[in-house]
DNA sequence: CAGGATCCTATCCGATACTG
DNA sequence: CAGTATCGGATAGGATCCTG
């Protein structure tokens, strides 16, 4: 009974939110902001993407931290996986509708860092 | 010369974006979506708090962490921080003008998620 | 009240080697 | 090609104690 009631806080409070330890939410948004999910979920906005073009797109990923991340993500529903059995296998990952619906607002916030960033340096 | 320019793979490349290790955006990013930073930045959303306030709100933070976040985000320029020499000292943090524009899209995904999460287990 | 300093542990994550 | 398994260094982060 402690977890979901977190929205409740603001008017029950003095009008801050608080955020609980088992809020069920919580665990999916560390996945999202992990040190490479967020990139992962921005990667497959524009198109499917296999296995290596996903390595290669995100610079600095291993394939350990790759492979971990979207099997974490696949696992949330935000990411889908598609097994071609041939020679050499191939692997697809592609974004759920959830996948798409969290993706937005990430995108929308690197735009916006990377447009503040910009700007700075330009002006 | 080389940070900026992953955009702009989407149409030289296959289609897919290429985040290069020394993009400054991806400095922030990390801040920002650190495992503490996006909780401060979203509690600072519906009002400036103390301290304390702070650590209430976020459940489970250490104050340590907490401080360190803060220190994070005001270099970045998201948060500032106001120092009332009273006694006991008070010190209040809010967003600055970067920091609510980023609010934004981070209170968005995390009102996605749990949206998602609350509907998935309801019906 | 708002933190800095220190210590210590869990985990993150890269490198390497190996599998289907 | 697309992973898994294991090891070890780096770092994140909690607990505690101390200061202005």
């Amino acid at each position: 009974m402690v977890g979901g009631s977190q929205l409740m806080q603001a008017e029950a409070g003095e009008g801050y939110e608080v955020f609980h330890t088992d809020c069920p939410a919580r665990d999916v948004v560390d996945h999202v902001t992990s040190r490479w999910g967020i990139w992962v979920l921005i990667s497959l906005r524009s198109k499917d993407l296999r296995f290596y073009e996903l390595r290669e797109s995100i610079q600095g990923i291993s394939e350990k931290m790759l492979a971990q991340t979207l099997r974490t993500l696949v696992e949330d529903g935000l990411v889908w996986r598609r097994v071609e059995p041939t020679t050499p296998p191939q692997v697809t990952y592609g974004l759920t509708e959830f996948g798409r619906d969290i993706g937005e607002p990430l995108a929308e916030l690197f735009d916006r860092i990377t447009r503040r960033l910009s700007s700075r340096g330009a002006g």
